[in-house]
DNA sequence: GTTAGTGCAAATACTTTGCACGCAG
DNA sequence: CTGCGTGCAAAGTATTTGCACTAAC
């Protein structure tokens, strides 16, 4: 089946911005992209969608389940594609890399920590924050730096 | 030590409405706090400090790592003491109930993530999300909640 | 032709900053 | 007395909403 049917589907109506952010996140490098990013893309290509309704269709599009928006300390918030796996992330807070993985085992204990806490889980969120192994090389990580602000 | 003079070693006065908000950390319920908490909590006791000042004290809190600043989802930043001991969150989101908890196996695991994909950990995040057990029996996850907007 | 989509501007929520005055050391 | 601390107001950032207009089905 084709985009638009999907999206109609949905129940929401595929018009030319919808088409082209879906494609933005299939083709774009970065898998991960905010509201901000997506914006910018568009008017590149010469699509004047207004800011405020790319954050309206990107959240229809995670209402949808089409895309997942993450939250990451000190960004805005990023969406990606779903593409049905679940992972976690794993983000260089030197040049804001961002790399996907999944660990059985953390998603075993997870639960395991849930059942014992007598908690119904719905969801969670892992991020790891450091350096990629890049930026490692380029700066040394221990030398003096101004932390972070969150 | 007592308080005023730790304070003084890290650079920071000891002024009244400061130290009352480290003993609001030491004695509310709650261990983990807003900002508006904590202006809350001093105005009822007629200290009449502004929100903007509650962000600078509890920033320079955090700073000093005498509290920790927390980025859960859907809420405001919260602050929690540090007191020196690694831990995660189960955030219920239905009554905003918080535990803490803490798992070495998934700390080895990130540990061990990070090392096979080259990356310097600095520090990561993990919060559980779902309903505690109260929150659990009262409502029943499986009828169509409308999910929470990130 | 209905209903959903869009642009624009304005509102919101949370947080940070600028400036002049006041109090701790 | 000198600088950090504070209040107030204003600015900022990221995001959401109201409303009138347009386009999809």
């Amino acid at each position: 089946m084709d985009i638009p049917q999907e999206l109609r589907k949905l129940g929401l109506k595929a018009t030319l911005p919808r088409l082209r952010i879906l494609q933005l996140f299939q083709e774009s490098k970065s898998k991960h992209l905010n509201a901000d990013d997506v914006y910018r893309l568009l008017h590149e290509e010469q699509i004047d969608m207004g800011l405020a309704t790319v954050y309206r269709v990107l959240m229809q599009f995670a209402d949808a389940r089409i895309l997942i928006r993450r939250h990451f300390e000190g960004v805005a918030s990023v969406f990606e594609l779903n593409e049905g796996s679940h992972h976690d992330h794993l983000i260089c807070t030197n040049c804001g890399r961002m790399e996907e993985f999944l660990d059985t085992e953390i998603e075993l204990r997870q639960e395991a920590v849930a059942r014992e806490r007598n908690f119904v889980l719905h969801e969670h969120s892992l991020s790891l924050y450091g350096f990629c192994g890049d930026c490692a090389a380029t700066i040394n990580p221990l030398a003096g730096r101004k932390p972070r602000r969150p």
